[in-house]
RNA sequence: GGAGAGAUGGCAGAGUGGUCGAUUGCGGCGGUCUUGAAAACCGUUGUACCGCAAGGUACCAGGGGUUCGAAUCCCUUUCUCUCCGCCA
């Protein structure tokens, strides 16, 4: 969420940019500016009662140790009033801090100027392109088609066992998984990118942390049992790893990458996007991630979107850049870059990969700081991208390389998956 | 799942009603000494909020209670550890 700092001191700024992410701030910021005045003022009141009633105490105690029985009796009456009052005041802040933060939450974070005005995907900019368009005969098969003649996944048993959204991969189906999840580990890791391996289940404080609660609460599945929620992205557990945490300036930037299976509901989903491996209820991707300085954080970005560009180029993918417009970048990010890359046969572009920077909309809920050198302890960039996801990677690769003689595996790839075609 | 023990500052670990934001050790930072380093010695070392400042307030897992006063007593939730059971 924004910093109260940020809202209170530049008020219109915030109203203006909040616009281009298509959010009316006026009211809103107006509430909460109004707020923070009365807790202040709360809080001011409290302490100076907090204050007198620890003297008094004080005066008690030292009374009672003299013996002087009823003095101190005399001066417990006043305690009781200053009780009152400080419970009063007390239970007034909390309800006011409640409100304040309940209002805070549903304020977007502001896009950074250089997002493009726009309402939605059509007006994203496409920033640069890149990689060869295949040549495809009319009767190219998409890849659905595909991976049932080859037998590399099947669909109809996973709405067996689950339902849709759930396929099983099969033979070569499953060895390229594997493939491209290793690939996608040695590349990050060659990149600089510490590995971890994070829980699939998060508790609340965890969604909590990163934006999913309360924002998105009904498109991660939730375990009622244990109040866990299965991650929709490894974004999750590695950022929360961050959280309540005071990094030296000198750690920055961490760098992680995770490889994770992600749980979407995605709820409301429907028609032609979720075809096939088009949009999945469970599905694989590698993550990486950066916890930086605000100084440091845009050049972090920059070499991120560099990065993921370097894997659709070795995967031989054509590929484009797309910075997002205000109206379609995502409730917490301050600017985003997604990847596409062409499927040949559907001859549509899919989404593998979304670099954003959340600048310290992402830390300050998460409290993570860093101590720099002068001393001065400071909220953290957070930034995270796909690199890459995997389904989509998948159905671009069957499509694109179909040959009547098999589908051919990228090079870069043949060392992971120990087959040159399927 | 059953039984027991516990949760205190970066870590270890004291503290059982006021003098405790908290002894001490380690670690960190600064300094003395040294050609440099180590050792030794000295100093310093949590976070948030309010306040122009001086200063004040809150925080000893979370929540509630008793009391003039709670890290300390009571209730409760969560978590951790040990033993037993089950099990990859």
């Amino acid at each position: 969420m924004l910093t109260l700092k940020v809202i209170t001191e530049n008020k219109e700024e915030v109203i203006r940019r909040l616009a281009k992410k298509r959010f009316n701030g006026a009211e809103i910021i107006e509430q909460v500016v109004e707020l923070d005045s009365k807790r202040r003022a709360l809080q001011t009141t409290l302490d100076a009662n907090s204050a007198e009633m620890n003297n008094l105490s004080k005066v008690i105690g030292d009374l009672f140790k003299q013996g002087k029985q009823a003095e101190a009796a005399d001066a417990k009456t006043k305690t009781a009033e200053l009780k009152e009052a400080i419970k009063t005041l007390g239970a007034d802040l909390d309800a006011t801090e409640k409100k304040l933060n309940e209002l805070l939450v549903t304020i977007p974070n502001l896009p950074h100027e250089s997002v493009p005005e726009g309402k939605g995907a059509e007006d994203n900019l496409v920033e640069r392109t890149g990689g060869q368009m295949p040549n495809l005969p009319e009767d190219a098969m998409p890849h659905w088609d595909l991976a049932k003649k080859y037998d590399l996944i099947d669909f109809e048993m996973g709405v067996k066992i689950t339902g849709a959204g759930f396929p099983v991969y099969k033979g070569k189906g499953a060895r390229l998984q594997r493939a491209l999840i290793n690939f996608f580990l040695d590349n990050a890791r060659e990149a600089g990118y510490l590995e971890v391996q994070p829980p699939y289940v998060v508790n609340a404080a965890s969604g909590y942390g990163t934006g999913q609660l309360p924002d998105k609460e009904g498109q991660m599945y939730h375990c009622q049992v244990d109040d866990f929620y299965l991650i929709p992205t490894a974004e999750v557990p590695v950022t929360n790893m961050y959280r309540d945490v005071i990094l030296q300036e000198s750690e920055l930037p961490i760098k992680n990458t995770a490889y994770s299976a992600c749980f979407r509901r995605e709820a409301g989903s429907y028609g032609k996007d979720v075809r096939g491996l088009n949009r999945l209820h469970q599905f694989d991707k590698v993550e990486i991630v950066r916890i930086d300085t605000p100084e440091h954080s845009y050049e972090s970005l920059t070499e991120m979107v560099n990065y993921v560009q370097t894997l659709v180029d070795k995967l031989e993918l054509p590929w484009r850049i797309l910075r997002l417009c205000g109206g379609d970048m995502s409730f917490t990010s301050a600017i985003t870059f997604d990847f596409e890359v062409f499927a040949a046969a559907q001859k549509r572009w899919l989404e593998v990969s979304s670099v954003s920077n959340f600048e310290s909309y992402q830390a300050n809920r998460l409290k993570c700081r860093f101590k720099s050198e002068d001393k001065k302890t400071q909220l953290c960039h957070t930034l995270n991208g796909s690199a890459l996801a995997l389904p989509r990677i998948v159905a671009a690769l069957l499509e694109n390389n179909q040959t009547p003689d098999g589908i051919l595996i990228p090079k870069a790839l043949v060392p992971y998956t120990g087959f040159e075609n399927i």
